[in-house]
DNA sequence: CTCGCTCTTGTACGATCGTACAAGTACGAA
DNA sequence: TTCGTACTTGTACGATCGTACAAGAGCGAG
């Protein structure tokens, strides 16, 4: 009928996937609907089944852009581990970093439950899961770079469940302890 | 009209929530429904109504459900710990016995996420969270004790969204070098 | 026995869901 | 300019949802 804004698909894909992303992490994946994202990105209805035909696509699509961005996150840890004089305050700092948006982590996270029950999302999933231990292996090796990224996952899903802080000194102590071989 | 089955309010109860349960770990506490767990419990849909007046309501049982069997999963963890020579090896074994059973540990998580979103839900999140530590305590000291539940959380977080088996002496390797202060 | 309360069950209502689709609009190709 | 295709939008349909509720059935108290 009417097609009152500019016309850009590429823009209104990247905005519903967004918006999917936005959603998820406010209500979980099991309660994201196609209204919920037309409306978060202020869009019509029939604009979410048109670029993504069924829900699960939509949600794929939002899952897909937070790993996206999780990924430049990833780079950005990288760079600044390159250049810290200490990796294990580093990555304390990042840890405690990170957990000041609290609505990206637990997009992580439902992110991880979503790829324990579907296998279709496993690959997205991995991009976290192996991406840091990636990033830590050239400092410690491929094994304590495991290990300490499941510290890592461990000590934020603590914070997250119990809202509380990290103990900053103990988790870079712990770090230490598990880089040494 | 009926009432075919015994008279038995409290079996029901527990059915119910035991149900809920089964129906959480399946497809998420998102889409967790009243038409579900009824026909998981077999029972008629009035009946989840009756015992639990709303959704949040038959979902909370459930968690509470599933939280009590963690509970006890807790305490056989801290009686195998007692009797063990090693204490890293025991838990390793404990971990991998754990992840034997999926639909259990994705509960377990999904608890997590629910309780990052709702605050009410918390409770029932650190029976888990803060239960671990407290039997690890007496055999690493406090700090130690987090740390090695952390990682022990990370390590099937690992193994649940990857769908891969856990490195078993690299676990217990790992628990060691936690575990030395 | 009978009354009264608890429990049981089937059915129904309004809301919301995923999805389909027709009608209208913009825009590049000819 | 005209036409065809890609995009946009509002509306609608059937399914499923949470919840309410009336009508029956069991059962202990008197």
């Amino acid at each position: 009928m009417t097609g009152r804004r500019t016309r850009d698909p590429e823009a209104r894909r990247a905005a519903l996937a967004a918006a999917t992303m936005e959603v998820i992490a406010e209500a979980g994946v099991g309660r994201t609907t196609h209204r919920a994202v037309a409306a978060k990105a202020d869009l019509p209805l029939g604009a979410t089944t048109y670029y993504f035909p069924t829900l699960d696509d939509l949600i794929a699509a939002g899952l897909r852009h937070a790993v996206e961005t999780l990924q430049t996150d990833l780079h950005q840890w990288e760079d600044r581990l390159r250049d810290a004089p200490d990796m294990a305050v580093a990555l304390t700092e990042l840890v405690r970093d990170y957990l000041t948006d609290r609505r990206q982590v637990r997009l992580e996270y439902e992110l991880c439950v979503a790829a324990a029950r579907d296998a279709a999302l496993r690959p997205l999933a991995d991009v976290w899961m192996r991406g840091l231990p990636e990033i830590l292996q050239p400092y410690v090796g491929a094994d304590a770079g495991r290990d300490i990224c499941a510290l890592i996952d461990g000590i934020i899903l603590l914070a997250l469940t119990t809202e509380t802080d990290v103990d900053e000194p103990g988790l870079t102590s712990a770090i230490r302890r598990l880089a040494r071989d």
